[in-house]
DNA sequence: ATTGGTGCAAATCCTTTGCAATAGC
DNA sequence: GCTATTGCAAAGGATTTGCACCAAT
């Protein structure tokens, strides 16, 4: 078992995380780090702005932002960028990819599996220092597909 | 031989493409094309607008933006979101991959080998419709990642 | 002659910035 | 108390819209 003193491994808890950097634990992130993994799916900033100002209101939206970006330095979430202006935050954490639909935007969850090993070798040879992965899988969902078929 | 009606194969000219949907070959559409073909590596739209509008001065934005979006219908284009509003357009069209980097934003070229076979079977169980599989490889460039070490 | 495309200008959207006030540590 | 963070307001940049004119078929 491991010793209280053991906190090698990478943490999941937020305030511990910042006060090794020197960062403070405000109500503002706790919350919005929360609220996304209670949702356990991707949102857009301006979801989560909605449901923090529910228990936290006068969140400011560049709080918001700055917070998020935070998150995701701290390895906590993950950006997805889903084209388009469309950018997602996403905290759950097994690797798994997107699809993304070009007619409607909406964007689904894919667990899948990709190989990223040889594509790693390869950045790193070009001395590309790799933090992720991101597959996007674009084309149409099984709605847009039958809408486009009937038209 | 080919018949001269034999026009079956995935054609890579523009003006065929276009008369084929009723749509029109403008000069506009076929300098952005010959352009991006040019380059061979991916471009922002404010860049293809820079050299086209040598050649075709008075070409707007919205008309850049309108024929990219078409040229990527068309599947003669691969749009590219390297996230943060960082959208390319590319014509090179052999599967490749890329890395960007979430300090400068610099978005290099990375020929790996990804196995979408699985993805693709595990999106069409959902319904989805694949057009395209992109992968983006975020981190540091070898130039930041010297510049964060340095720091 | 049709009607799809273009150019112009302005609007819209998301995200970031500057700065004084506030609140963690 | 020191200074990281917040909130506010406003700026910023990329992309899209509406509409009248033009040009490819």
């Amino acid at each position: 078992m491991p010793t209280p003193s053991d906190t090698s491994a990478a943490p999941t808890d937020l305030v511990e995380l910042l006060h090794r950097r020197g960062q403070r634990a405000t109500p503002q992130r706790l919350v919005i780090l929360r609220e996304l993994r209670r949702r356990g799916r991707h949102a857009t900033a301006d979801e989560i702005r909605g449901t923090v100002r529910d228990e936290l209101p006068g969140t400011s939206t560049p709080t918001i932002y700055a917070a998020l970006e935070l998150l995701v330095d701290l390895g906590l979430v993950r950006r997805i960028d889903a084209g388009a202006g469309a950018t997602l935050y996403d905290a759950r954490t097994e690797p798994h990819q997107h699809t993304v639909c070009r007619r409607c935007g909406r964007v689904d969850d894919l667990d899948g599996a990709v190989d990223t090993a040889a594509l790693e070798q390869a950045s790193a040879r070009a001395g590309f220092n790799t933090r992720a992965v991101e597959v996007i899988v674009s084309g149409l969902c099984a709605d847009c597909a039958a809408a486009v078929a009937a038209a």
